[in-house]
DNA sequence: TAAGGTTATGACACCGGTTACCAAATGATA
DNA sequence: TATCATTTGGTAACCGGTGTCATAACCTTA
């Protein structure tokens, strides 16, 4: 074995980690510390932090005793310079409600929060004139350790291509899978948007309508499919002359609820793409002197905070926002540490009905 | 002068600038390429890059048109190392209204745009066990650049001692003065909540009640004494009992304007201390079988998003958030730069009058 | 023209980690 | 016991910047 009792070993250790704790008083304690205490090199101790198999157990316990006593940790700065890999996690969102943005950001850092990663925010505009450039610049420049994309940027090909061109890992979120079928988080939007139709025919509408989102958003046509596809399961056909295509904002919802209003035939519920949409078209049925929801169920998408402040308050699909951030930023984590979990995380999103869908009005001829 | 001619001169500066775009394809620059391209030492790339004085005119111009050819941009992690400090902005805060910290960070990120300066995120809650000491870790760790500290945070005094302790630049947003007068974005939150005070007052209402936030919020009690002294403006005095406490979430307010219905004398208009609470007062006023602004009008305060999406919209005092955030982004890199200018900055809320608020109702009895 | 005082420049070490490579120690095998 | 393979640990260089200090170049002034 060793040439060492045990006894000599213990107070060996016991020295060295009396060492430490009278080296402490210092300031913040370096590589370099470590491995004068522990009389190994610098070089040790990096392959001790790095859990490399190339250390003496003996070793490694002496070293680790001394970090905890210590209670060091490495550099962020000097490491990222050294491995040319900073440990800045991005957000890269394009315009989405503040509601998803502020979910999105408390799961990623529920992810983070035990780690030494740092989110930081990039905010996006396609509208603006040198469009990734900025982005790019950041990657080249900061080195993010990956990014994390919400909806709508994930959708975009050529960004997304632009990430892997510059060795940066990334992990999407989307609604229906994309060209590249992996390290995504995949909601299943159409099965939410079935279940909200399921539900209105269930009440017993027949004049259903739908409010949906700009076609340029990979996630509306898959709720008006899904809506579709639970309203076909009831024999409801979806009127075309009931579906508006509106702009996933609260003045669009509100001008297609008017829209809808005003029509040939009123329906007596609706389901709207999302929240902010469902809010605007409250308005319009107020403003028409219309009572929800005796005269108009209305259903909502993503279960924002809005929804349970409105009176009546809202029904709407439930997606888990923040659970899907966090889930995005651990396989992020998961796959640096090269631990090959699942690739794809789905998240099916559940119905919540709250006061703002009824059986119709009677009919009264 | 000079011993070489001026074409010479510029013989000399094309060639450098043709060698630098020869050496462009190789990928990304150094400070070591830049210096060997100029035929100066990486010391002199650096004064210049640092606006250092002491460089010769002549050898600026040379290494700043290679900088110019190349596109360089100085390693972030590197700087980081050597200057003990990164380029990051951390954003602190505690437990806002999701609107408020959106804002906040556009504002931050409309500032940071041009600059090589990340925003961070870094949540705080008093309520988790080791509260400061993560935050700690991240300050002695990460080094940033600097922190903002919106209104709670900015007002615990033994927060920001630490941070002075650390070394830390940091810039805080509050209503009203602090212990320490400087480095400040500085709302008048009372003169806001004395507009929505003078606009009731003018509409003729005298039962007027108030819905205060949490004595604990430096706001709360600005807001209340400024709605106070609007009355008083007015010769209207704040019933003692028509004022009540609440936490300045959305149910606490539903609460408040619950026992407010119910009590003796039922006031005729209710001015919340935030949007939030205002919109719980919506519900309860609802649920009573009231109208707004028929019965009641409603009033309150930061003109969050909801308040436009309300039915009918919302009366409220804007505080312009984004713009605070810009300043507060701005107060930082200027005193970095060393532009001490102006120490305070201010901002005055404005009342936005939208459809919450009508004269009193007729006295029937 | 020499001395003296600025101003501009560069050499070198350093920030705190990592990798490449080599040497020493250890253990297995002949 | 000699030899070779395998661990283990150390040295040096490097990542891309900045600080310190010495020195070269320049400009006055005597």
């Amino acid at each position: 074995m060793s040439d060492k009792s045990k006894p000599e070993l213990e107070a060996e250790l016991a020295a060295a980690v009396q060492e430490a704790a009278e080296f402490k008083l210092q300031g913040r304690a370096t590589i370099n510390d470590i491995a004068r205490i522990a009389k190994v090199s610098k070089k040790t101790v990096s392959r001790v932090i790095n859990d490399s198999p190339l250390v003496k157990p003996r070793t490694r316990e002496v070293v680790k005793a001394i970090i905890a006593e210590l209670g060091y940790t490495p550099d962020p700065q000097a490491r990222a310079l050294a491995l040319r890999r900073s440990f800045l996690v991005g957000l890269v969102y394009d315009n989405p409600s503040p509601q998803y943005v502020v979910n999105m950001q408390r799961g990623i850092l529920d992810a983070l929060e035990e780690t030494d990663f740092q989110l930081v925010l990039r905010p996006v505009s396609r509208a603006d004139a040198n469009y990734p450039g900025r982005l790019k610049q950041f990657i080249q420049h900061h080195k993010p350790f990956g990014l994390i994309l919400p909806p709508s940027v994930s959708e975009d090909e050529e960004l997304v291509q632009m990430f892997r061109d510059n060795d940066v890992d990334y992990v999407r979120i989307a609604s229906g899978m994309l060209d590249e079928p992996s390290r995504m988080i995949l909601t299943h939007d159409s099965e939410g948007a079935a279940q909200a139709a399921r539900h209105l025919c269930a009440l017993g509408h027949t004049d259903i309508a739908h409010i949906h989102g700009p076609e340029s958003f990979r996630s509306a046509p898959e709720r008006r499919s899904g809506f579709q596809r639970g309203l076909a399961e009831a024999s409801v056909a979806l009127n075309p002359e009931l579906t508006v295509e509106a702009g996933y904002t609260f003045d669009s919802g509100l001008q297609a609820m008017e829209r809808l209003l005003y029509g040939k035939r009123r329906p007596t519920a609706v389901f709207a793409g999302n929240d902010e949409m469902a809010t605007g078209a409250y308005v319009a049925v107020r403003k028409a002197g219309l009572r929800i929801p005796e005269d108009v169920s209305i259903v909502g998408f993503d279960d924002t905070p809005i929804a349970g402040r409105l009176w009546p308050a809202l029904t709407t699909v439930r997606l888990p926002i923040r659970e899907m951030g966090q889930a995005a930023a651990r396989l992020l984590l998961a796959q640096a540490a090269g631990v090959v979990r699942e690739d794809v995380i789905s998240f099916t999103p559940e119905i919540v009905v709250r006061e703002s869908t009824a059986a119709p009005p009677r009919k009264t001829g």
